[in-house]
DNA sequence: CCGAATGAAAA
DNA sequence: TTTTCATTCGG
């Protein structure tokens, strides 16, 4: 089977035609690319070079990752370069934003977002400038040879057919080579010698993806400690670094003496990336069988328990209890991991021997059937270790892991990939984290998908191709069976911790982009996919609203089933999600029929197995479902909650209460970026990004009514004057196309961007403000404008509230020096001159300003009414009063056409009186 | 695929 | 100094 697995999966990637596309992505990995080393240019093909001279190699490393087409995806993911603190900070807080701003485009958001930056307390932002020079400088160590972007040289790369310039780009120098085994090595070396499994970089993505995962759990610190240990010398200084640090150290240590020093200073991100490097095969392995168990396994033996029981209460108690005796479980997890690790040896050699001795040690233990199966799960993972040293390293890790929450080996196991990660540390946010489930085969591409989308729908299709046989096979039969399970899953979870979020975060992750493009969907790249996903999971959740009711057993028969059919398939399967299909076949295909195995023989031992099994099957779900990362995300808050000690959390996050929850419940979590934890393929990378996360999700965020606060007494930095000249134009133009509510968002957005210079001798707040008045009179119905912009369920008391905002105009223009992005903002929007001539105080401009009132506007609406109420009330009467005192319509004028403005105007009445 | 934001890096 | 590109995702 093994073998002829492996062959499987690279037969099929052949087969599939494009499959393997994604399967480079994750090779690609920048961290691959430095592994590499030699070879890596010519993998990296792409960069440039490579062209001709590599062809040999590219033809080798066809087999493995791409054949052609593919290849964009490849070299796009490599890395994208780090996020810089501004990014960063919108990357954190443009859920907020939306979800204040519904309507809000982007754009829009972004806008919102510079306001907030720039209002932002310095020591804030501070914070981000930090995070962001510190995840630089990991991404750097990480990939040594990584060059930012060619500017202007792209034209070299051109000659890679691929797509975007962009990806290309830069490429990493594969200096470092450490070690890590290129992907194509992996696939020609590993292929041959052992189980593919291991080595398929796919797998190791999702490997790496669940070791994220775990660390994000555990909080760094456990791993450290035990880590440390070794080579490294424990300088305090590194201990008190994040345990991930350690970590990193004591690999670099060991593999590499390299600055010790460096390191010490280096964050955490920057240990995992020497890690990374170092341990280039190891790397993955471990961290996903550190955390082995996860909350979500207990919850399933717990639910498989409670059969007779009633499930849900016990459920619920033990989910929160969990960390508790997710402990004891861990540790039991450890032994067996150890075990594991030996096995994983052999298991090379073969799987079957492996998980016999799995069996065994797990017969030692006797306690935890539940190991057993990981193991199994393990084993058919297969997970890389390689390396004794990892073997190590994992012992230690275990114990110290052990205390902390192990969950994601398992769907690392699974592939599934959560998103969430980074949200967990913070209550907050996501609620449904996001999972991507990758597939073991196809996962590779770590890259966001964005791109590559397109391609990955054709790769999967053609993925699916290859993957469907597989999954027929076992699976046909049980799916109905296994939809019950998953939803009955599902209902557990909910149950459990499920709490409040859960529901609301699918939905609205549901919400946009589905619907929309649901014919795309397949084509769409994984994000969608997931989204998708979600919706269904919804769907089933909204059906079945009872879940919690039903009736345990039902449970466990639709587990005991799935075991048998082995639903997991099945169960990906059914998702339409090209990402599962591309999964892996071999995967899929080796391990499954490993496991099956596995839960025959233990049922027929006895029932307690088969309760086991049925907890597998239930995990399995769990994680196609993508319950499991809801659930991690529940648990870790859970953890945090009780008494973490992570690092930071601090964060403070949002001052205000209502804040917290609403995104917790809202749809912060899509973004996760999940893709990246596609590249996988290097654990280091994995970690890397994971730390990454942690870091990010430790970053404060602020809620809304903070800035709101902020920006009344620094209403804008920059203002724009405006030239309105040409906006006028556009002004006119879009309204009449679009709809009021387009109308209205171009405008203000349009308005915006004259922002420009702040110059304007004058700022003459109340003028600007007026101005920003009288637009609004002039859209009377800004209310129902609003209302139905936002959403015609909207209340319009929420307008008031936005209009409330804008009041404090003023000042802060004078001439704020414009900066170079300012600049390059102004040369864009073609403004330029204007802006100049507004230097000058030429520009019409002059009072005009704001574009930031309205921003404010905007943004107050749709939550703030909740969150506060006293800031309404005191907004209505600034409000009133400053309308009271505008009266220039002039600088509206400059702004908005007369014409575009009677549009406006005209369109709103019009639809008010509609509507009403 | 563009855009809107900011910032870091490269040319 | 100027250009790229990082993230995000609606249009």
């Amino acid at each position: 089977m093994k073998g002829s697995n492996r062959n499987k999966d690279h037969s099929a990637d052949g087969e599939g035609a494009g499959k393997r596309p994604k399967r480079k992505c994750l090779q690609w990995h920048p961290l691959l690319a430095k592994k590499l080393l030699d070879f890596s240019e010519e993998e990296e093909e792409e960069d440039e070079e490579e062209d001709i001279d590599k062809v040999q190699l590219l033809g080798a490393d066809g087999l493995e990752q791409d054949v052609g087409e593919t290849d964009d995806e490849s070299p796009e993911q490599r890395a994208r370069r780090p996020m810089n603190a501004f990014l960063l900070f919108c990357k954190r807080h443009r859920s907020l934003v939306r979800q204040e701003h519904p309507r809000l485009d982007n754009r829009g958001a972004t806008k919102i977002l510079a306001d907030w930056w720039a209002v932002l307390d310095p020591k804030e932002k501070q914070k981000y400038t930090d995070m962001a020079k510190e995840y630089k400088d990991a991404f750097m160590k990480a990939n040594p040879g990584y060059k930012w972007c060619p500017t202007t040289n792209k034209p070299v790369k051109s000659p890679t057919p691929t797509v975007n310039p962009r990806k290309k780009l830069w490429a990493f120098p594969s200096e470092s080579s450490r070690d890590l085994p290129s992907p194509k090595k992996a696939k020609t070396e590993e292929m041959p010698q052992l189980n593919f499994g291991m080595a398929d970089p796919t797998q190791m993505g999702g490997l790496s993806m669940l070791l994220l995962a775990g660390e994000h759990a555990l909080g760094t610190s456990e791993i450290s400690s035990g880590s440390c240990r070794q080579d490294v010398s424990e300088s305090p200084e590194l201990r008190q670094k994040s345990p991930l640090f350690q970590f990193a150290e004591i690999s670099s240590s060991t593999s590499h003496p390299d600055a010790s020093s460096k390191q010490c200073q280096a964050s955490a991100l920057f240990q995992f990336a020497e890690i990374s490097s170092n341990t280039s095969q190891l790397g993955g392995a471990e961290p996903v069988k550190r955390y082995g168990k996860s909350a979500l396994f207990q919850l399933a033996e717990m639910c498989l328990a409670s059969e007779g029981v009633k499930m849900e209460e016990s459920k619920l108690m033990k989910a929160k209890e969990s960390d508790g005796g997710r402990i004891k479980d861990l540790e039991k997890g450890k032994e067996q991991r150890e075990i594991k690790m030996e096995k994983t040896d052999e298991a090379r050699s073969q799987k079957e021997a492996e998980f016999e001795k799995s069996a065994k040690e797990n017969v030692r233990d006797s306690k935890e059937l539940r190991n057993f199966e990981e193991l199994r799960m393990d084993d058919t993972m297969d997970i890389k270790m390689e390396d004794p040293k990892e073997i190590k390293k994992e012992e230690l890790e275990e114990d110290q892991k052990c205390s902390h929450f192990p969950d994601f080996s398992y769907s690392a196991s699974s592939k599934i990939i959560i998103s969430d990660v980074p949200s967990r540390k913070d209550h907050m946010c996501h609620p449904h984290g996001i999972m991507i489930i990758e597939d073991p085969t196809a996962l590779n591409k770590p890259e966001k998908l964005k791109k590559k989308k397109k391609k990955n729908k054709m790769d999967r299709h053609g993925n699916d191709k290859s993957t469907p046989k597989k999954t027929c096979k076992k699976r046909q039969s049980s799916e109905s069976d296994i939809e019950s399970v998953i939803y009955t899953i599902e209902a557990v979870a909910k149950g459990d911790w499920g709490i409040e979020k859960l529901g609301e975060t699918p939905r609205k992750k549901v919400r946009t982009s589905s619907s929309g493009k649901g014919s795309i969907l397949d084509a769409k790249p994984p994000k969608k996919k997931v989204k998708s996903r979600e919706k269904k999971m919804s769907k089933e959740k909204s059906s079945d609203t009872t879940k919690e009711s039903r009736p345990p057993d039902f449970i466990n028969i639709s587990a005991s089933k799935n075991i048998s059919g082995e639903v997991p398939e099945g169960i990906k399967a059914e998702p339409l999600t090209p990402t599962e299909d591309a999964l892996p076949p071999s995967l899929s295909g080796q391990a499954k029929p490993e496991e099956s195995d596995c839960h025959r023989k233990i049922e027929t031992c006895g029932s307690r197995k088969s309760e086991r099994s049925c907890k597998g099957a239930l995990y399995k779900t769990l994680v196609s479902e993508g319950m499991l990362t809801s659930l991690r995300a529940n648990v870790d808050r859970g953890k945090r909650s009780s008494g973490k000690g992570n690092s930071s959390d601090h964060e403070g996050c949002w001052n205000e209460e209502s804040w917290t929850f609403n995104q917790s419940g809202t749809s912060g979590s899509k973004k996760f970026k999940k893709t990246k934890p596609k590249e996988d393929s290097l654990l280091g990378s994995a970690k890397l990004d994971e730390e990454f996360e942690k870091k990010f999700n430790s970053l404060p965020q602020y809620s809304p009514v903070t800035f709101d606060r902020k920006c009344v007494p620094v209403p804008r930095k920059k203002k724009k004057t405006g030239n309105m000249a040409s906006e006028p134009t556009k002004t006119s133009k879009g309204p009449f196309q679009s709809q009021k509510k387009n109308l209205f968002h171009k405008i203000v957005s349009k308005y915006k961007h004259k922002k420009e210079k702040p110059n304007v001798p004058e700022k003459g707040s109340g003028d600007k403000w007026s101005n920003k008045q009288l637009f609004l009179d002039a859209i009377h119905p800004t209310e129902a404008i609003f209302s139905e912009d936002k959403n015609t369920t909207e209340p319009a008391h929420k307008v008031k509230n936005a209009l409330s905002i804008p009041n404090t105009p003023e000042p802060t223009t004078t001439q704020e020096p414009l900066v170079g992005s300012q600049k390059r903002k102004a040369r864009k929007t073609k403004i330029t001159h204007l802006v100049r001539t507004a230097d000058g105080r030429v520009s019409p401009a002059g009072g005009t300003l704001d574009d930031k009132p309205k921003e404010q506007l905007q943004r107050s609406l749709p939550k703030v009414t909740e969150s506060g109420c006293s800031d309404d009330c005191s907004h209505n009467t600034e409000a009133a009063e400053t309308r009271s005192s505008t009266p220039e319509m002039p600088a509206v004028s400059a702004f908005f056409s007369l014409a575009a403005l009677a549009e406006v105007a005209a369109m709103e009445n019009v639809h008010r009186q509609g509507s009403q």
